[in-house]
RNA sequence: GGGGAGGUUCCCGAGCGGCCAAAGGGGGCAGACUGUAAAUCUGUUGGCUUCGCCUUCGAAGGUUCGAAUCCUUCUCUCCCCA
């Protein structure tokens, strides 16, 4: 994979860089707006790529249930299934394996659970999971891991790591089989739950397989605002700054900052589309919880500077009113909105590093940015 | 005009002598949501000087130690017959 580091903040780790996908280039820093099932829930795909989004996240978990890879197979690709023209990412299910913990048994070998859909049984082997991977021909593969919440001994911790470390290696040369079959690119993850040792051993044991891109595993697990930073300024330190970097699961435009600065050019998160459609919205002076009353009589768009079809078109007022009476098209302009902004909020990022001035950036950001 | 069924807290609706400021929905208000089992979940929803008191179950009286629940009258709604 081509892969080019077009910009570095004098003053922190902040960075643009530039990699080609076999469906497009993609410009970092990025967020990646979260499609478990193929399709961002309550948009368009003609949105997303009216938002200038250019890299989306599939589930290979979720996807392996339902519709399942044969039909995926059937359809020549996910792209091709979902039509979706823009590149792929897709989650192998390690953190499934993390949040349906009741329904799963992890072994040496894999994981065996059952369907959280129907109570089947499965088993997803590491190499069964790049294999769905390479059938969904995904842009960047990701492999089975695994995740753990905090708190668990540095045994547990360390059992976990040690599972995930050679689920990866088994997830490497399954996709350098296939390789000559697609252009997909497998990425690794690091795991060590909070234990800086397992986090260093974990960091170095990822950078050393030498794989397309490295992933930070395990953060915004539910560990609290300090953890999280302590953690992610721990590890992303040691990374391989050669390498695209790309924390799983965040965030919130805060965390985002924080991951920036610390050099991380990827992240996705469910959190801007779940909390839209659940009645939030972000602006630049802070969320809004549209559902509430104040909102009830603003003749005006979510946000004046957005220029997202929601902000163009409709009132606080009215997309508060359909929330209120239970109307899809709530959801919808939500979930548009925060995507347009999420994207606006990568895209000025970018520019500030451009400028030198991330940090400014930043700090104004925050100020404003009411919590 | 005759017969029948009813009027419960913002709405629907349970309760049918004390455990009732009154189940359960809905609506309202508020909070949460971070590699999506989420268009979801949680809290709250008469007032107050809040381990207690006051007001409240169509209205007014009555029975009772005690009434949303029993009795009387009035009033309103719905259904059937004329």
């Amino acid at each position: 994979m081509i892969f080019n580091i077009k910009y570095k903040d004098i003053n922190t780790r902040a960075r643009i860089t530039e990699f080609h996908l076999p469906h497009g280039k993609v410009l970092t820093p990025v967020f990646m707006p979260v499609g478990t099932n193929g399709a961002v829930k309550a948009v368009k795909h003609k949105s997303l790529s009216d938002s200038g989004i250019s890299l989306i996240l599939g589930n290979t978990y979720h996807l392996y249930l339902r519709p399942g890879e044969n039909i995926i197979q059937k359809a020549g690709s996910l792209h091709d299934f979902s039509s979706w023209n823009g590149n792929i990412l897709t989650d192998s299910g390690g953190f499934q394996i993390f949040s349906l913990a009741p329904f799963r048994k992890i072994k040496e070998e894999g994981i065996y659970f059952r369907s959280h859909i129907d109570g089947s049984y499965h088993t997803l082997t590491p190499e069964k999971v790049v294999d769905l991977q390479r059938i969904f021909r995904s842009d960047i593969l990701m492999p089975l891991d695994v995740c753990t919440p905090p708190e668990i001994s540095e045994k547990e911790a360390l059992k976990a790591m040690i599972t995930t470390h050679k689920w990866l290696e088994k997830s490497k040369s399954k996709w350098l089989e296939c390789r000559d079959e697609w252009d997909g690119q497998l990425f690794g993850i690091i795991q060590g739950n909070f234990y800086k040792n397992l986090r260093k051993e974990s960091t170095e044991f990822v950078n050393q397989l030498d794989l397309p891109g490295i992933a930070i595993g395990g953060l915004s697990v539910g560990e609290s605002v300090d953890m999280f930073k302590e953690y992610l300024s721990y590890t992303s330190e040691i990374l391989d700054p050669l390498k695209p970097h790309y924390v799983m699961g965040i965030g919130t435009p805060e965390y985002i900052l924080e991951a920036v600065e610390n050099g991380i050019d990827m992240f996705d998160c469910v959190y801007p589309t779940r909390i839209a459609r659940n009645g939030t919205v972000f602006t630049r002076e802070g969320k809004l919880s549209l559902k509430k009353e104040v909102f009830s009589d603003q003749f005006y768009p979510i946000d004046e500077n957005c220029s997202c079809f929601a902000c163009r078109h409709y009132t606080r007022a009215f997309i508060r009113h359909l929330f209120k009476s239970g109307e899809i098209l709530g959801p919808m302009l939500a979930s548009e909105h925060n995507i347009a902004f999420m994207k606006n909020f990568v895209d000025d990022i970018r520019e500030s590093i451009r400028n030198n001035r991330f940090t400014d950036f930043k700090k104004d950001f925050l100020n404003s940015y009411v919590r």
